[in-house]
DNA sequence: AGATTTCGGTCGAGATCGTCCAGCATTTTA
DNA sequence: TAAAATGCTGGACGATCTCGACCGAAATCT
């Protein structure tokens, strides 16, 4: 499905989106308009979503982040859910397995904006917050390459 | 520190990261030259992290997404923190206040996969692992406009 | 106040880049 | 085996980016 280069592709792309396709082909060994190709299918099959810009959040006033695990209410689900896709401050939410029904991450200015949002939920679900004191590991995707984590377990063991 | 032009280009760029200097200058109504510095500066100040690409993982073969929560034995901490950078299958970890030291995102291709990486942590320290079923939110940054989300919430009162 | 520096902007020219097209080699299909 | 499809290259042309010169407003200095 993706061959060597598309991968190749994608891990300059990670670093630096706005890579040139003249960059991108001199990296890669092919010409610029394979290379544009290449990217086009990539975009259309949806194996890239999106070409974006990360942004530090500090920079725009969030001095404050928490994971938030959110459990609704008995037939408050739905609600539940629309109300955490409204609120900007929600920047990522996942639905899981398990007691806690979601699990989000929430951006805030202050502690009093972090209540305030709470608030706004308190009588549809229960809450539990954990405040975020430091990201050992900020989004990176998952390893391109095929190799299977037990391989290299394997590898590391041996 | 931001102004408004900085955040409309943000805007723009989070949307697609790839937008010519040429069409940022004429959504944003500057010349290229001046945008090309005013991004220029954004990276400078540290406010754009990076310019990256969203990769879709199941087009990587990962058909499955996990939050891992972690609580590393006493005196593992360190151990177990790098371990998790170790591994690349964590596409995220945050370390954060209450009994969870450590709440992860982990990608893993199959069940099997997820039992071989937890593996390697079983013995260092205690963990809740919940399935993602569903990602209501996908990564999204927080508002760029200056409204505190309080504001938001009395006009929604009144 | 008036002069000066600084800051952020524009414009235009030259350099660089992206896209289109024709052509070619390889693989797949009939 | 012939035909079609695929994916690549190179070159030409139009679009884009970058650099330097210049400009005006606002802050700073005398």
């Amino acid at each position: 499905m993706l061959d060597d280069l598309d991968r190749n592709l994608l891990e300059i792309l990670v670093k630096d989106a706005r890579t040139s396709l003249k960059d991108l082909a001199s990296q890669v060994g092919l010409s610029s308009p394979s290379v544009s190709e290449r990217l086009r299918r990539l975009e259309e099959r949806g194996v890239i979503r999106a070409f974006t810009v990360e942004i530090d959040p500090l920079a725009l006033g969030y001095t404050l982040q928490a994971i938030v695990r959110i459990r609704p209410l008995p037939g408050k689900l739905h609600i539940v859910q629309k109300l955490i896709e409204e609120i900007p401050e929600f920047g990522e939410c996942d639905k899981v397995t398990g007691d806690d029904c979601f699990v989000a991450r929430l951006f805030v200015r202050s502690i009093g904006d972090l209540d305030g949002i709470l608030d706004r939920i308190a009588d549809k679900a229960e809450t539990s917050t954990a405040i975020i004191k430091a990201q050992p590991i900020r989004r990176r995707p998952p390893p391109l390459d095929a190799t299977a984590s037990r391989d290299r377990a394997k590898v590391l063991q041996g």
